[in-house]
DNA sequence: TAATGTTATTAGCTTTGTCTAACATGAGCG
DNA sequence: CGCTCATGTTAGACAAAGCTAATAACATTA
């Protein structure tokens, strides 16, 4: 009955327990070990620890049930997973099943303001007429799909717009070398983009292309003062705009 | 040299080296004791793992150094803490110290897929038209700050535009009893708004409203089969399109 | 009632990650 | 040269989670 400092598994043992008695009256052991992917034997020291804070009465070998104090944490838990998941999956439209794991990881350690701040967002994607606009928009944008020369174009108009006095949007792959550009956008798909995410060239980071291979191939940049290479390929798919 | 499995506490460690080499050239042990905020004790042991792993050349008692897998690694999880950390701020407009935070939860475990997706919104929201547009209509709509009745209307017109024929919006405050709503928003601010949220008001979520107590204030609800009690000054808060 | 099978608990082991306190190392100074 | 202090390493304890394998308890069936 102390500070209530609930670990993330014992939260999901929690979520799990309010949901079986949800669904079908009663939580077993074996049910809750199922659903959680683990071993019986691992089940029972976690209803132990879960009793001793008072979010369970359990007594042994028999059914498990929730305290109110558990239920309204269980009730918390739960909502933030349902609405990760959402998030995930019908804003952000990320396969189900990783939906469903991402939200399962994030609502144990999101703060009470990310999460608040998250929810309005949705909600406003949503309900508002903007966000509505913004998000038919913003899904069939191509780049979500397949890339395409089309959207390249709606996106550059997007980005003259941001720095307003139009400097040029190219990419790094035009650039001289010497040359400095802002990065804007980060094109491509699947590992190929991810590779580039992956190494920092995110939008607003600051590009200096350092020299080219003879062959033209291989490229050298430097970002945030480290050296890499990118192949051209890669390279023609982030746009910068000219510093 | 084998299956490179980081646990989050090593992906930190690593991160954290990775900057303190980036800012002043070495890495000692006493500061990355400080910046992860453990004691000198913790650190040896968590650099003999990474040793181990292939990510840093350590030898005892010398500077520590990144390997080229290492700095990829490293490059890989600052990226990740970056992007995530200015979507918190940028987008949510969530706190520093928050953004910070859960973004340096979220960077372990957010999968390349929801990674990917986000940073696609971000960039969307940044470079397009249409998500610039948005994202000025979401930050300066009256909630995100202090409530208001102007733009509740706004939202009001939203909710119309959902589900195309036009179902009034009321309050679960003012359903009857025996009667049913659907969500569509949760206005209110702070811990009065998360308490709602926490109980699993959320979006589309179906409310009926159960019975009133006869001075009018609290008010049951079931929700999810569940039953909930609510201040009157709570339920007014959510609004619901009548089913 | 006795045998059998299912389910739950326990004991013992492992890994991760933290702490404290004792100890080791080396640099600089007197 | 030897002392002192800052820094780093180690040992030993602990808690959280998981596993396996042995055992206990219950329920069902013969
Ligand atoms: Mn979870
Ligand atoms: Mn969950
Ligand atoms: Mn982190
Ligand atoms: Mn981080």
């Amino acid at each position: 009955m102390q500070e209530t400092v609930l670990t993330g598994a014992l939260e999901d043992y929690l979520e799990t327990v309010y949901q079986l008695v949800q669904s079908r009256k009663l939580a077993r052991v074996k049910d809750i070990a199922r659903a959680r992917s683990v071993r019986a034997g691992s089940v029972s020291p976690a209803m132990r620890r879960l009793a001793d804070l008072g979010m369970i009465r359990y007594v042994q070998r028999e059914y498990i049930d929730l305290t109110p104090l558990g239920e309204e944490h269980a009730r918390r838990i739960l909502a933030r997973h349902r609405i990760l998941t959402r998030f995930f999956r019908e804003i952000l439209q990320v396969t189900p099943e990783t939906a469903e794991a991402d939200a399962c990881a994030m609502e144990h350690s999101l703060s009470a303001e990310g999460m608040d701040h998250l929810t309005r967002l949705f909600e406003f994607l949503r309900v508002c007429p903007d966000g509505r606009k913004f998000l038919s928009s913003f899904h069939s944008c191509p780049r979500i799909q397949p890339a395409s020369a089309e959207c390249m174009l709606h996106h550059r108009d997007g980005t003259e717009a941001i720095d307003g006095k139009g400097g040029t949007t190219r990419s790094v792959a035009d650039l001289k070398p010497g040359q400095k550009g802002r990065v804007t956008q980060v094109s491509g798909e699947g590992p190929i983009r991810r590779r580039l995410l992956d190494m920092g060239i995110l939008p607003d980071t600051t590009i200096e292309l350092e020299r080219v291979a003879p062959t033209g191939d291989p490229i050298w940049i430097k970002l945030e003062g480290m050296q890499l290479s990118l192949r051209r390929k890669e390279a023609s798919l982030v746009s910068v705009l000219a510093a």
